[in-house]
DNA sequence: ATTATTATTGATATTGATTATCATTATCAT
DNA sequence: ATGATAATGATAATCAATATCAATAATAAT
């Protein structure tokens, strides 16, 4: 089953996004002010992933003295409370592997950097068939896995 | 069935690759330099993905006169020929989309950006397997479906 | 309500990566 | 060998991200 979540500017339930937002920030010890309340509404609003000078460029429509190093701290704050990702644009990235032409995936070790090209996933039939129920046409995918690899494991242990 | 492809320095086709890159960037017009003969080597020896400057910095230690700016352009170059990736690295990406806390995955418009999540994705359970074939332990991992929305499959029909 | 504490802010400066420019050099077809 | 020109590296310019710091605003304590 595939399950469409919440994610257009329509939903009623994007206040109640921003308002449980903010509560988390309240209980986490920060402060609930004026700038952070405008990036919060931009970003529960938005069904766009945006770059920090779109939200700052939002943002000010409502607050226009925001500063751009307001809306940086307050993604970490909010990456920190996992109410954030961080998007891959196809492109843009500036990290280099070889790539392996056709349907191979990545594995990379979080601790070293080492990297192995996979294939054989069973997900790549059903990756169409979520597309088409939210409407998509699709043209590619990006899927990369992170974990320790052997030696790290090891090293790991040892201490 | 899971198949690793090679991926490290001692697997003894690493030479054959640098010569196969060769004759590709010779085939379709580019002109074969020491300089990028030497950045060749790092890219197709690496089991790492490599920033720009670490393969600059690998780089110069055959071509002490080596340019960044080479290196960027090489990168332009193999990445238009497909032969290599850029690689999504966790955390370091700036372009932000409010997450939902969970195991849901992102669907996005390459035209207009627009997203969505999606959850129910079957390949999940593979995802350990496939990591423990190849020594890893995975602690995360990162899949994105790009393709056309609704709305943008439509204009383009219309032009 | 008032005040004190201190987290937060925005201005500014700094850093660092990426891109643009251009005279010189090296490749490759002839 | 030679000439056309793609490619190079030095330099400058741009732009995003981070660090610093005095002024300000949010919260707790009174």
């Amino acid at each position: 089953m595939i399950i469409n979540i919440n994610n257009n500017m329509e939903n009623p339930n994007t206040v109640t996004i921003q308002k449980e937002w903010e509560r988390q920030l309240q209980q986490t010890g920060s402060r609930l002010t004026e700038p952070r309340r405008a990036i919060l509404k931009v970003i529960t609003e938005s069904d766009h992933p945006l770059t920090p000078i779109q939200i700052y460029d939002q943002a000010r429509q409502s607050e226009p003295y925001l500063g751009l190093v307001t809306v940086y701290r307050t993604i970490e704050i909010l990456e920190n409370l996992h109410l954030i990702d961080r998007i891959h644009n196809l492109g843009q990235c500036q990290t280099i592997f070889r790539g392996t032409s056709g349907h191979q995936h990545l594995l990379t070790c979080t601790q070293c950097g080492s990297s192995v090209h996979f294939e054989g996933l069973l997900a790549e039939a059903q990756f169409e068939e979520i597309a088409a129920f939210n409407g998509y046409k699709i043209s590619g995918h990006w899927l990369q896995l992170y974990g320790l690899c052997q030696q790290c494991l090891k090293e790991e242990h040892e201490n």
